[in-house]
DNA sequence: CGCATATCCTGACCGC
DNA sequence: TGCGGTCAGGATATGC
């Protein structure tokens, strides 16, 4: 399940392999992949076709190419969501297609291509404007943080909260935002809108490391334990990244990257009746908001007015 | 409007 | 070996 930091390792793939070429053609293979792109394939193809890629920057769990004009200025962005199982891939052109092969782009430099794959096509595709927003500054985390089109955001992302890896991210509002919620903590962290970039994974980690409980209200919760939650989620983050990081200096721009971290690293997240690696106490595992939550019972108590 | 839930999707896995 | 049921969850449409 790609979050931050697999988002970012695709990220930085696409910076080393594909910024800097010209998009000769493009296919989409399956109607889902486009459904976000309101005109259809056809227009997403004839806004791409010919155009640069300037840049891979990167906000939250979105990703987005800006394309510019032979004048070098980018006023749209190629956005991709990889969603639950997507990929991309850099491979040459007579690599066979993979099962799931949903979107493929071919350069006019006649290297290798970039494709989309993605199984359960809850990933996608768009090409859209890029806008100027409220929060102002840098889009997100890309290569160029001068240049013109990292100071707007595409349609899509302008309502994405700045993730917590972003230099420009405001802590104190955020604190100050989540106490402006009824709601439980677990649920503001996969509001994109407050924060982004995280889901499930790193909800339950973050949370474990700041010693919170997922439900506890988040209208009562002080400066401290918001920075305790902030804390955890750039370190597990970070960690994540790390162990990701060091695999796309190959050909191969992968989702997976980030697997090596998973199988050692995760203190409660899919550990559910192992121990604690903190007090030993088996982890708990919890139905909520259709999907799962581990917590360790000790260490993350449930308070007495939990927000469930 | 704020908040919560239903929905999209496919393959792995489990019990029978 | 097959088959039905369950699980995985990001973002959004909807409903209250």
């Amino acid at each position: 399940m790609p979050e931050l930091p697999e988002v970012e390792v695709v990220r930085r793939g696409v910076a080393r392999w594909v910024v800097g070429r010209t998009v000769r053609e493009v296919d989409f293979l399956h109607p889902r992949v486009t459904r976000r792109h309101l005109a259809g394939p056809q227009d997403a193809v004839a806004r791409t076709r010919g155009l640069v890629v300037a840049d891979a920057v990167r906000r939250g769990k979105y990703l987005w190419l800006p394309l510019a004009t032979a004048g070098g200025d980018a006023d749209e962005a190629l956005v991709v969501h990889l969603g639950m199982s997507g990929q991309l891939l850099v491979e040459r052109a007579d690599a066979p297609a993979e099962k799931h092969l949903r979107a493929l782009w071919r350069f006019t430099d006649g290297g290798e291509d970039l494709r989309f794959v993605d199984q359960r096509t809850f990933g996608g595709i768009a090409v859209v404007p890029l806008v100027a927003t409220p929060d102002g500054g840098p889009g997100g985390l890309g290569e160029s943080p001068d240049a013109a089109w990292a100071h707007r955001l595409p349609v899509p992302v302008a309502h994405i909260a700045r993730d917590p890896l972003d230099p420009a991210f405001d802590d104190a509002a955020f604190a100050r935002r989540l106490r402006e919620r009824s709601t439980g903590l677990k649920r503001a962290l996969l509001d994109q809108s407050l924060v982004s970039g995280v889901g499930n994974i790193y909800a339950d980690e973050a949370l474990w490391r700041a010693r919170l409980h997922y439900a506890r209200p988040t209208r009562s919760t002080t400066r401290a334990q918001a920075d305790a939650v902030l804390a955890g989620l750039r370190e597990v983050m970070t960690a994540a990244l790390a162990a990701g990081g060091t695999s796309f200096d190959s050909l191969y721009v992968n989702v997976n990257g980030a697997s090596g971290y998973f199988d050692r690293s995760l203190a409660v997240y899919g550990q559910g009746g192992r121990p604690c690696p903190r007090c030993g106490t088996p982890v708990r595992r919890d139905a909520f908001m259709n999907r799962s939550s581990f917590s360790c019972p000790r260490c993350q108590p449930v308070p007495r007015s939990a927000h469930w």
